[in-house]
RNA sequence: GCCCGGGUAGCUCAGGGGUAGAGCAGUGGAUUGAAAAUCCUCGUGUCGGUGGUUCGAUUCCGCCCCUGGGCA
């Protein structure tokens, strides 16, 4: 049972089926569902997932919860193809844009906030495109102590390589020595509590909600079904705001803050410095969705 | 029409008498608190066409085609 990563049972190929086949199969999907089970729903960008989640909730109840690093925060509804205020209004959703966008926010902040959901009165659906998330979920994530901000900014002004000389020697053998964003996390982790990360890891407790206790589905589709709806998307978002807030975002801009790390973020930005055109910023933006969906 | 640049990987370009290499795009993979993040792997293409010089030309020379700029 223990896999690497989300690697759920696929029932759903939906792309190639023409609209009222989807409609029979996601009727027979969602009739094949306990209503008292929590459902994991993952897949690439642009899929359908939401869409999915919210066909359950509609026929069956329970919350729908989000399992997106991104969606959380709520500096970008649109930029982030989060719920609408409407979808919000018809059905229970949950940790969607409950993050202040100027907060720092990980998958130890997310599992914490999900635990209640676990347990509550609704079952829950639980969506989103963030697989770090679902591992930490089904497979456990170590319990560390929160390294300080100014931990991260000591470790921020040193080279790759002094990060690497500061490692003990368990963790440095197992970790890529040159994935800084590891190493550096290692690093602090070590500085902060005097105890490497490797033996932090391996003392990882059971998981909140182990796949074979979960309705585990995965939306998946061929890369050019993706590509044709991706393509669209960067335009719609435009359509619907997109631009106005970024402009909403204008004063707080910090390319650092994870709420920044939006896809699109950057270019939209870009474009509102005059940087670039708008076409070349949708283009951007669509090639990094593109990257991302995979 | 004349003068000066360019024409090399899907794109932007570097190079240079011994058949060529970067970035981006694309591919495959990794992933334990930044994960929409981060890292690793994979580069043969008539070097615009055609003649010539040469042991050997994508590289030098001629002509032709295309393209950017300047002068008329």
């Amino acid at each position: 049972m223990a896999e690497t990563g989300p690697r759920f049972n696929a029932p759903l190929p939906c792309a190639p089926l023409t609209a009222n086949a989807l409609r029979m199969t996601l009727h027979a999907l969602i009739a094949s569902l306990s209503p008292e089970t929590p459902v994991l729903i993952a897949g690439p960008t642009a899929s359908g997932k939401s869409a999915l989640a919210m066909a359950i909730a509609q026929a069956q109840g329970g919350v729908i919860v989000n399992a997106d690093a991104i969606q959380v925060f709520d500096n970008w509804r649109v930029l982030t193809a989060r719920p609408t205020l409407a979808d919000e209004a018809a059905l229970p959703h949950a940790l969607y844009g409950h993050v202040a966008a100027t907060a720092t926010y990980s998958v130890g902040h997310w599992l914490r906030d999900l635990a209640p959901l676990l347990t509550g009165a609704d079952r829950p659906i639980i969506v989103g495109g963030t697989g770090l998330y679902f591992t930490a979920l089904t497979e456990g994530l170590a319990v560390i102590p929160d390294t300080p901000p100014e931990m991260r900014h000591a470790a921020d002004a040193l080279p790759l390589a002094a990060l690497v000389a500061g490692l003990d020697g368990e963790t440095a053998a197992r970790i890529d020595l040159k994935n800084r964003a590891r190493v550096q996390r290692a690093w602090e982790v070590l500085q902060a509590t005097g105890r490497g990360i490797a033996a932090w890891q391996a003392a990882t407790p059971p998981p909140l909600l182990p796949l074979p206790r979960a309705q585990a589905l995965v939306v998946d589709a061929p890369v050019d079904w993706l590509n044709a709806r991706i393509a669209g998307r960067f335009a719609t978002m435009l359509r619907d705001g997109a631009l106005s807030e970024a402009e909403d975002n204008w004063s707080r801009w910090d390319p650092a803050l994870p709420s920044m790390k939006a896809i699109g973020a950057r270019d939209l930005m870009d474009y509102l410095h005059g940087a670039v055109t708008l076409d070349q910023a949708s283009t951007a933006a669509t090639i990094a969705t593109r990257q991302f969906a995979k």
